[in-house]
DNA sequence: AGAAAATTAGACAATGTTGTCTAAATTGTC
DNA sequence: GACAATTTAGACAACATTGTCTAATTTTCT
């Protein structure tokens, strides 16, 4: 009955808390080892429990690794999600407003610690467990590519852009704001905030240049090609 | 001592020819198991070899996969320079002679099997190995891109392109040439040549409007034929 | 407090891998 | 044909790892 302070203990949580921490460090330990130099032991060890609780949890290795994919999958896409309810529908200041949307989301979603693992396991494993990762990429890129292209197509109707195919142009934001990052998304590296802002920066620019509505806003010289 | 004539006495056409078919079966088991799961035994038999050569060959596993990087390293590089060599400095159609070179460096060297392979090394090793593929890094894309940003500033100064910063220029002209293929490469997928021809053609029409010269070149100035 | 569940440490067999060694076989050269 | 170098197959020890089992301990619930 003395129901001593509940600090830090949550009675139903232990367990479920166990079984986060040994994904945590599975995470962990497969993007650094790979699935074949992954030891179970480490893993028991990062996450502060014993082996036997390790297979008790999740079964084996192959088990435990799917559990991992599947975790971060749905963890990097609610980012995803979330983020991309912040694109700037009714800009104020296109330029600025892209480049704070494409921060956001390199930030948030692709440079963080689960976007960083989530690549590299797919870069790792992914010819090794097709099934697995084409529901990753369904509902990963198949799923925010157009979203995002939605977005550009309405911004387009808006008349803040001059855009011909909106998927094409989805693609092109995502690798002009990316551009600078590619040998660090290569090697598994995190990019520095400055990195992140200085690629978006020159990204949106580029991009504006290529996609922006020449009439509306500022009247640019225009070479007619009439 | 007996010195004939250092043409072919020894048995190089064989003796070398294996040590090239083993480093080219390492180069593909690597890049499919990752170093800790790759089979040495696997290796000798997929070079048609015998495993202690492959010991007798190249010491040990580390060394050989030293061997497959730097090997790797070596043609991708020589491939990048010579595609360099074709890039349009005088363009007749700026739109399709950029394409096409666009094509030939990803055909060619990005996505060839060498590139590939190359790529998923950098993927999955490249945080375990960071002297050996900081090599990489200087001789590759440190080299490269500054190459390719100096076609473009020559460009820009006969008027073929308004540029601000032909590093920045570059690095934008890659990724969107690339924009299309970024999920084939995280997987480890080889594109089709017609994903190819079509992720440049957007990508250079895209490139072109964010950084063409807004008014026909103008020939200022005319090279003296050398 | 007492019962039920979960956790732990350790031992354990089974398996696979690396790298070495040896004796036989193959190859190319004189 | 003889000779020297290389290659081969196989055995081998050392080692690491997976996944199971057990008995003791801790935690949680009633």
């Amino acid at each position: 009955m003395s129901q001593t302070i509940a600090a830090d203990s949550f009675p139903p949580r232990s367990h479920e808390a166990k079984r986060v921490a040994i994904v945590d460090a599975a995470m962990s330990v497969f993007c650094r080892e790979g699935f074949a130099g992954a030891n179970i032991d480490l893993i028991a060890a990062e996450a502060g429990v014993s082996r036997q609780t390790v297979y008790n949890h999740h079964g084996d290795k192959e088990k435990l690794f799917v559990a991992v994919v599947r975790e971060l999958t749905e963890r990097c896409n609610a980012g995803i999600f979330a983020t991309l309810a912040t694109f700037p529908d009714q800009p104020k200041d296109l330029e600025a407003d892209l480049i704070g949307y494409a921060v956001r989301m390199n930030r948030n979603c692709i440079c963080s610690r689960d976007g960083k693992f989530l690549r590299k396991l797919i870069q790792t494993e992914g010819e090794r467990y097709p099934e697995l990762f084409a529901e990753w990429r369904e509902n990963g890129p198949g799923t925010t590519l157009p979203a995002l292209a939605a977005r550009f197509a309405r911004l387009a109707f808006a008349g803040h852009l001059a855009i011909d195919d909106p998927d094409v142009t989805a693609r092109h934001f995502v690798g002009l704001i990316n551009a600078e990052l590619q040998i660090d998304f290569m090697m598994g590296i995190q990019p520095s905030q400055e990195e992140v802002l200085q690629s978006a920066t020159h990204g949106v620019r580029a991009f504006l240049r290529a996609y922006g509505a020449r009439q509306p806003a500022s009247r640019q010289r225009e070479a007619a090609p009439a």
